[in-house]
RNA sequence: GGGCGCGUAGCUCAGUGGGAGAGCGCUCGCUUCACACGCGAGAGGUCGCAGGUUCGAAACCCGCCGCGCCCACCA
């Protein structure tokens, strides 16, 4: 460790690597499971992608996650931070076709199990650095259980969930408008759709009546659609149309006979009040076509192309070649009445960034409303509490409006659906049918499928482990916002059907943290931020305090001038610990309880002492991390070292010092145990320099705050003196006397017996 | 269209009924034996605008302006 007296700053980069080894080589973050759910503490991992690198979401939650199973391991709790990587289907999948593209090759030149060992050795060589990211940061996950949502037993988890709730009635196979995503070509759900404003042309288009008299003419953006036309809508109302409805027109370009419907979704002031109606190609279309018990027809396939349905001279083209052919032909046939720009929102992947298209296919869809009552109750009821409080609603809202969720995905990597058919037999189980002849569905499910068993599956369900009944239910998730529906909401759903029980009591929304132009940090850009720069450049202990200080109820830029003041915590409590224990002399050691204080100075500090513990307990039960690290370096900065070590410094320095040694000791001792999870190594570092000090700071007791030790007319008392030093200061300022003179001055005022020494 | 939130010092943000604050930046002064990644002293704000409640409003209420996010099936 070397001698502190030549250490005159704290440099992390030499000592945090040291101290993590002796951390990991404790045992302490590998909690055998024992006793009950109740008395011991668990969060789990949002898991990480398996492809991930450590970016500022990942660092901040591991702040905070860190910051809390520390600070419950220190209050005597068994704690386990369940560690784990997710296998991210699409996101995995593309990584490595990319990769096989720039081999020249495709994952349908291998196959699919030569692809799937593919991704796996993939994921041998690169998975998990992200672990090795988070060990820089501190955090004490139980790194000796791994998880994985492809291992054997979470693949288990994963089916008999599956089995379980068909059997249930809760999911079923569907002929149904879905998101496609040409970009992956599969299907997704709704959550992973953004809406982008596009302007459009808006074409009005005449559709002529089968009579022969006259036309109906509709508005559209997508005239390529068209060809998959099934009727015309119009209002019930709407006079204009009243005498149409039951007629026919004619389809231009294709000659196909539509109904004129009625139907209360069309806006007669829209367009012309005519609706083209779609089923196949539009999610509204789609409603009405199934109340009138229309034709659906599909005419762009899983690859965004026209298909053979489309007509001949269409099939091949891409959906917006389509467009510019379908208006062309239609312009010769003089169907375009007139055109206008138009703006409106556009469904887009959220996985490739390439436009939807809602197109029917046969998927594997959930019925969520049945789960979704428990879900919302667990909550309401306060079962769990969401912080903070504004996440609630929208967590509420959503629940209140679900709506069945497209499970089935077109991919190879993930959990492949345990359904078996032959011919007209199904058969849906855990365990492939027996006999000859069955081929298996060649989907996989949606990644949040098996994410949503995160709690529960990683500790060993459905098997009744010592860890489940351990460590189940957790007791915080901490997350970003944006994956409150996709992930958090689905736990709940799932945790309470199948393992019994909420799957934490609290959850913990924090910040995003945006680049400094207000926006979210992108790599395109170049906006974004790496944190292991961070830790780097100022020390993990820094990087932790900073983004705990800058977190929040709302988003935050990121600014790293408060990254730099952790690092100035980190020194300053680096050499106010110096100051102490590099004057305490032999045979003094650290007190086993708090010594009586014989000054009105030591009085000052020790009831300070005990807000700053009351203070920082409070804020990190309510989650306010940003009080706890601001708090922290208020108590430090403000009252210890500025005034606290400097009035004491002439008893420290006086030959029979043993007394205010052992007292400072103490204020020592507990203050770093009350930084501890927020700055845990350094801390740590010092905590092997405190003679006396047993063991690792990490298992050491929290301070407790003791109400008999908060002093009032001490406070008042050194509180008055220091006011009155920052006014003289003040006045020798003005007054311009040298720093260095001395002046004789004479204190008239009450109430400064015992603190005008250190006045003067 | 519905919902939520934000607007406080040059920058990033705390503060939510009674003193306008922190870090960084800026100015001035200090090689004081824990720390120059330091110490001390300062400058800098109509707390978005307008109205109301109150003895008292940055904070509570109403409206407006500006910014952001989420949800939503009007071609």
């Amino acid at each position: 460790m070397g001698d502190l007296r030549d250490r005159k700053r704290w440099e992390p980069a030499e000592a945090e690597r040291a101290i993590f080894e002796r951390w990991l080589a404790s045992g302490l973050f590998h909690p055998e499971p024992g006793g009950s759910a109740a008395e011991n503490y668990s969060i789990a991992i949002p898991p990480p992608n398996v492809t991930g690198a450590l970016h500022m979401g990942h660092a901040l939650n591991g702040a905070v996650q860190d910051t809390l199973i520390r600070h419950h391991r220190m209050m005597g709790r068994r704690a386990k931070w369940i560690l784990g990587t997710d296998h991210a289907g699409i996101a995995t999948q593309t990584q490595v076709e990319r990769l096989l593209r720039s081999e020249g090759t495709s994952k349908e030149e291998l196959g699919r199990e030569a692809f799937i060992r593919r991704v796996w050795e993939w994921r041998e060589q690169y998975g998990g650095i992200i672990f090795k990211q988070y060990q820089r940061l501190g955090a004490s996950c139980d790194y000796e259980e791994e998880r994985f949502t492809l291992d054997e037993g979470y693949v288990r988890a994963v089916l008999k969930v599956f089995v379980d709730l068909y059997d249930k009635g809760l999911i079923y196979r569907d002929n149904y408008i879905v998101n496609w995503d040409p970009g992956s070509r599969s299907a997704i759900s709704d959550l992973e759709v953004e809406e982008r404003e596009v302007t459009d042309t808006l074409y009005y288009v005449d559709y002529p009546l089968a009579s022969g008299h006259g036309a109906v003419t509709v508005a559209t953006v997508r005239p390529e659609t068209m060809l998959a036309d099934t009727a015309i809508a119009v209002h019930p109302d709407d006079e204009r149309y009243g005498r149409l409805v039951g007629e026919t027109a004619i389809l231009p370009l294709v000659g196909r006979r539509l109904p004129i419907i009625a139907d209360p979704y069309v806006q007669p002031e829209f367009g012309t009040g005519a609706l083209k109606i779609t089923p196949g190609h539009d999610p509204n279309d789609f409603e009405i076509g199934r109340a009138h018990g229309l034709e659906e027809i599909v005419v762009i396939g899983e690859d965004g192309r026209m298909t053979e349905a489309a007509g001949e001279r269409f099939t091949g083209l891409g959906a917006l070649e389509a467009r510019d052919a379908v208006v062309a032909a239609l312009r010769e046939e003089e169907r375009i009445v007139r055109t206008e720009p138009y703006t409106h929102n556009v469904p887009y992947s959220h996985r490739s960034g390439e436009r939807i298209e809602p197109r029917i296919s046969l998927q594997w869809f959930m019925r969520m409303d049945e789960l979704a009552r428990p879900a919302a109750a667990a909550v309401e009821e306060g079962r769990i509490r969401i912080h903070p409080e504004s996440q609630r609603r929208r967590y509420l809202d959503w629940l209140a409006n679900i709506r069945p969720w497209c499970i089935s995905r077109q991919l190879w990597w993930g959990h492949q659906i345990p359904v078996w058919y032959r011919g007209e037999q199904r058969h849906v189980g855990t365990e492939p049918p027996e006999g000859e002849g069955w081929t298996r569905d060649p989907d996989v499910l949606d990644t949040w499928f098996s994410s949503g068993l995160w709690p529960f599956a990683t500790l060993g369900w459905p098997d009744e482990t010592p860890e489940l009944r351990a460590f189940y239910p957790t007791d915080v998730l901490s997350t970003a916002r944006d994956i409150l529906f996709l992930w958090v909401a689905r736990m709940v759903m799932l945790g309470l059907e199948f393992a019994g029980d909420v799957p934490f009591d609290d959850v913990y929304v924090h910040s995003t943290i945006l680049a400094r132009d207000g926006r979210r940090m992108s790599k395109s850009l170049g906006t974004g931020v790496d944190p292991l720069d961070l830790v780097d450049a100022h020390g993990a202990d820094a990087v932790r305090f900073g983004l705990l200080a800058m977190s929040s109820t709302q988003d935050v830029r990121f600014s790293e001038e408060k990254i730099v003041q952790g690092q100035q915590l980190a020194n300053k409590l680096f050499n106010a610990s110096r100051l102490v224990l590099l004057r305490v002399p032999e045979g003094v050691t650290l007190p086993r309880t708090a010594p009586e204080p014989e000054t009105v100075e030591d009085a000052w500090i020790l009831s300070r002492l005990q807000r700053a513990i009351g203070a920082t307990t409070a804020a990190i039960a309510s989650f306010e991390f940003h009080r706890a690290a601001l708090g922290l370096y208020d108590f430090v900065y403000g009252e210890l070292c500025d005034w606290y070590l400097e009035i004491v410094k002439p008893r420290l320095y006086a030959e029979d010092n043993d007394g205010v040694a052992g007292f400072a000791l103490h204020v020592l001792g507990e203050t770093l145990a009350l930084a501890h999870p927020v700055i845990p190594f350094v801390t740590e570092e010092l905590w092997g320099h405190v003679p006396g000090a047993e063991g690792l700071l990490m298992a050491r007791r929290w301070p407790q705050s003791d109400e008999s030790r908060i002093d009032v007319s001490a406070e008042e008392e050194v509180g008055r003196a220091i006011a009155a030093v920052q006014e003289l200061r003040g006045w020798r300022d003005r007054v311009g006397a040298a720093p260095g003179s001395v002046l004789p001055a004479r204190l008239e005022a009450a109430g400064y017996e015992r603190t005008s020494p250190h006045v003067a």
